[in-house]
DNA sequence: ATGAAAGCGCTAACAC
DNA sequence: GTGTTAGCGCTTTCAT
């Protein structure tokens, strides 16, 4: 084992000081051309390594951020990950990720690891069955911002951002309408969850405010096989719907299957329109008409808000992704 | 801000000596019972953390892996990922998790970044253009391990855990033999890249050395569109394949987006069969026949491995993650 | 059973 | 321009 570089040993070897040598190599303008040279060339050869746990003890602040999300591998999250990285990258920051597996325990010792590394700041997507967020509320309490992404808690005063689900359940229903659907089969995931609330409100007075004549059925469906079966089902009766709205990319994965099961013709038997974060519509053919809810577009604006935020913006604030209509031809 | 609570603050309300609030917070056996009773009362009620920063800078070594990918959201590292946070965490350890985005720049300066954390081992997947690893062998001389995953180094010396190309290529060919398939289709990936050719040198010698009168056509296809296209040349042809294999999840994206233009009816019209990581094949229906090379099984596998060298096994060697036919009514 | 002291590598206020 | 010094929070050896 080869100890590593030092300024230590850098001014050993030199004859300096180890401040000297510290500012030499910060091009501190106090320092001599020489002498700046001189370190410079050393350290380089010696490959000198700042020690950045030795800057953060000195410094008290880390060049890091935590995130803490349910899973890393879903439609969702990846993508968010992908571009909070990217944009920490770019500013010099590095991300330290944990997942909860939906565990509020786990969940728990995650944000105590994040404060052990004193992170600058964390971002997370809660756990179903997060309730109580006093212990995110303590990291504020020491400086440490906390950004909640997507899967946010109720509890008003905290900074959150989520994807605008009242707009895109709207966008959808508006475009459906726009259609001339008469009969829709929607989707829903699991009714506890905010985010399925959100959007089914939003639909339903979406429709029901427009004033035409539709006939609205919705339907619960947890998992893909379910939403699959729920449309084998009502493609059983006679009456059979002429467009399915899908809340999410886990149920569009469902209804497809059960579409290619029946070999319905896209847009023909029926339209179909889903709320999605755009990879998995363009898996089929037509590719699938989608109101876009971006998991990169979450992760920049976190980030700025982030950065806001560390700069002195103590403003609480709730804030959106926009809603965006894609369109394929499944409609 | 609340300043943290440290071993000095605890120590001075206590009337204690540093050192021994330190081995009390640690149980350490010299520590009387009532001192350690009320070190840790205290340490709770002023809720001490253990400063990450102190103890790595004073132990040298921290609780932290380095992992680089060329991309975080993606057919395959995404499980990968999951799958490896979740070991470490359960052992103690975090994950700093770095992008490259395909480019050896980034890929050097993530690389320095991992030194400079001083993590206690790397797990690296490089780029499509990464040749010279000196760089990563350099941190082996540091005493930070280095195992290639997945997207390996050609160079021999070195640690390294990926798929069983060959094995995969060649179970999926034997499968399509002994379903009786004449006019195969081939569609593999990228030339250049070793994966590929590892995947369809075996595939075509196990097509070649089954004495079997098949037909086999290898075409390339460097994206699902590109992929796409092919199929739909295919059909447009007199003479139709009767089955096609897909070397990869990006391909058997483009290929399914044909088959659901050309409306075929699978398996009757051709058979399919991918090498996935699974969990495309089973968004559609009929769920495809795949030959499974699982990026969670990877994981684990890696970790695995970096105990061992960790724990002093000084040998180098290459592993491989099993493949395994997963069946599913597409063929 | 407890304390004193040195030191991990670095920064920065203060000399000269 | 360069050096000296103190200290970030912790561990650990050596006293007592």
């Amino acid at each position: 084992m080869k100890p590593n570089t030092t300024l230590k040993k850098l001014s050993h070897t030199l004859g300096l000081s180890i401040s000297t040598v510290s500012r030499a190599l910060k091009n501190h303008p106090d320092i001599s051309e020489a002498t700046r040279q001189k370190v410079w060339e050393l350290a380089n050869v010696l490959e000198y390594e700042p020690n950045t746990y030795a800057i953060n003890l000195r410094t008290n602040n880390s060049k890091l951020f935590g995130l803490i999300v349910p899973v890393i591998s879903s439609y969702f999250y990846d993508s968010l990950i992908a571009s909070l990285e990217e944009e920490a990258r770019l500013h010099g920051y590095s991300l330290l990720i944990l997942q909860s597996g939906d565990d509020p325990l786990v969940e728990q010792a995650n944000l105590k690891l994040c404060k052990q590394n004193r992170v600058a700041g964390v971002f997370a997507a809660v756990t179903k069955e997060t309730l109580d967020i006093t212990s995110f509320l303590k990291l504020s309490e020491n400086d440490i911002p906390v950004i909640f992404l997507d899967k946010v808690p109720t509890y008003a005063h905290c900074n959150k951002i989520c994807v605008a689900d009242a707009d895109a359940a709207r966008i959808a229903a508006e475009t459906l309408l726009s259609h001339k659907k008469k009969k829709i089969l929607a989707l829903f995931g699991n009714s506890h969850l905010s985010i399925t609330r959100e959007r089914q409100k939003a639909f339903r007075t979406s429709i029901d405010e427009s004033g035409k004549k539709v006939r609205l059925f919705i339907q619960e469906a947890n998992h893909p096989a379910e939403a699959c079966e729920r449309i084998l089902k009502a493609w059983a009766a006679t009456a059979k719907p002429d467009a399915i709205f899908c809340m999410s990319d886990e149920i569009l994965t469902g209804v497809m299957k059960a579409v290619q099961q029946l070999k319905l013709n896209i847009p023909e038997d029926a339209g179909i329109i889903a709320i999605s974060n755009g990879f998995i519509p363009q898996l089929y053919y037509p590719e699938i008409t989608y109101v876009e809810t971006s998991g990169f577009k979450l992760g920049k604006l976190a980030y700025t808000r982030m950065m806001a935020i560390m700069a002195g913006s103590s403003f609480i604030q709730q804030m959106q992704v926009d809603a965006l209509l894609v369109k394929g031809g499944s409609i």
